[in-house]
RNA sequence: GUGCGAUUAGUUCAGUUGGUAGAGCACCAGAUUGUGGUUCUGGGUGUCGUGGGUUCGAGCCCCACAUCGCACC
């Protein structure tokens, strides 16, 4: 039975933690999770993910993965992770967001969403009965509700309708749910999605109904969608009472280490963001002082380690010289370096996060530490 | 040695009837939030080969020289 328990709450904030059990192992959270959308971290070896970076949970994306390879293989393969060969946790996206953000051609209704790929141009369609059976093929851990994500800037009415919709194919997905099996002999839960826009209203009542359907966690969507950041924390904290604490909280797509430790000061339990893994490849990494762009000139002779505070193995095995010189001369080597240190920062930040809110001090280290990583090194 | 062509940004090249220069790439910066190994935004970084001449004014016209390329002897 996939379960959250929590272990610990801060004194002087929202921030607790807790132990997501799943049938592929135990998520400590909080939590960050790297994205390996279409069956791979880019450029991570999962042995690197595993012991070097720390992941307990990474995720895969429904849209992806049903265009490329297709579901026949991946029954084939016998689920994503034997495909991919990742023991541990596997959370699936449902693929709305890539609808929403991706395909040019798209038409939502009632019934559910028609989509041409971005592939090859071919029509499709997601309705929330056939999003559950697809991921129970992927074989996630936990499996995430098909939504519709409402862009950050919607009027009322927009997000009210949009919110109807996104309720409706909820508890059809619930219903599917219910009445299908896993697999491959494991079990499987799934996390429905708040959606409400900016609206603190709509958020609440989001809530209240997608928590009828919660099994061990909830998640919140459609925030760091274009909304200033001050709003999302401020639906962060409508939120926070109306959820029980049983409930592992999942904030989808965010975000910068600040939103992440401001995310979990309001309660949030779990985090997923491209951001560690894209900015990586653009030669940006995060550190404990700050963001640094490895593309500036400055670093040409700078023979020192990569990070002397960082926890990667990268970081004192190579200096900011040689790193600097694989992204200008556009080694893909470079983006692999990156992407490590990276993905390990943002586990050592969530590692931290966890010491803190145990030792009672979260509160007062997560403002002097957000000052310090929002610096420009 | 002779003839022809070329010489403009780091590089490859544009540059109108003469009005003190632009583009791609590179380079230098910035962005990136449920990932299309992308993409987007901003920045011109110059002794127009050298020295003379014509002209109110020359990257452009004239002369000489230098260097490179091609062809011929």
């Amino acid at each position: 039975m996939v379960n959250f328990t929590k272990t610990a709450s801060d004194p002087g904030s929202r921030a607790r933690t807790g132990v997501l059990s799943t049938a592929h192992g135990e998520i400590r959270t909080p939590v960050f999770m790297p994205v390996g959308t279409v069956g791979s971290v880019k450029g991570v070896y999962h042995r690197d993910l595993a012991d070097d970076i720390g992941a307990e949970i990474i995720l895969g994306n429904t849209y992806h993965l049903y265009l490329r390879p297709g579901l026949d293989i991946i029954r084939q393969a016998g689920g994503l992770h034997k495909f991919e060969n990742w023991d541990r946790p596997i959370l699936t996206d449902s693929g709305g967001f890539q609808v929403f953000s991706l395909s040019q051609i798209r038409k939502i209704t009632s019934e559910g969403c028609r989509f041409s790929s971005h592939i090859d141009g071919s029509r499709h369609m997601f309705t929330p009965e056939n999003n559950v059976d697809t991921q129970r093929i992927i074989g996630a851990d936990i499996m995430m509700a098909l939504d519709e994500c409402c862009p950050g800037d919607a009027d009322r009415a927009y997000a009210s309708k949009s919110l109807k919709l996104t309720q409706g194919w909820l508890e059809r997905y619930s219903k599917r749910f219910k009445e299908s099996e896993p697999l491959y002999g494991y079990e499987q839960t799934f996390f429905p999605i708040i959606q409400g826009c900016t609206y603190p209203d709509l958020r609440v009542q989001a809530a209240e109904h997608a928590l009828e359907f919660s099994e061990a966690g909830i998640a919140i969507g459609g925030l760091a969608v274009g909304e200033p950041t001050e709003v999302m924390y401020k639906i962060l904290e409508v939120l926070d009472p109306v959820i029980p604490q049983d409930k592992a909280r999942y904030l989808m797509g965010v975000g910068t280490p600040a939103n992440i430790l401001e995310g979990i000061a309001r309660g949030v339990d779990m985090f997923d963001c491209v951001m560690p893994t894209r900015n990586a490849r653009n030669g940006m990494l995060f550190t404990w002082e700050g963001t640094m762009n490895m593309r500036n000139a400055k670093w040409a002779e700078d023979f020192s380690p990569i990070d002397p505070l960082g926890t990667s193995f990268v970081d004192h095995s190579y200096t900011r010289a040689y790193l600097h010189h694989l992204f200008i001369a556009g080694e893909m080597f470079a983006a692999m370096l990156a992407s490590e240190h990276n993905l390990a920062f943002y586990l050592e930040l969530v590692r931290a996060a966890r010491a803190h809110i145990e030792a009672g001090d979260f509160a007062s280290w997560k403002d002097s530490t957000v000052k310090r990583l929002s610096r420009k090194i």
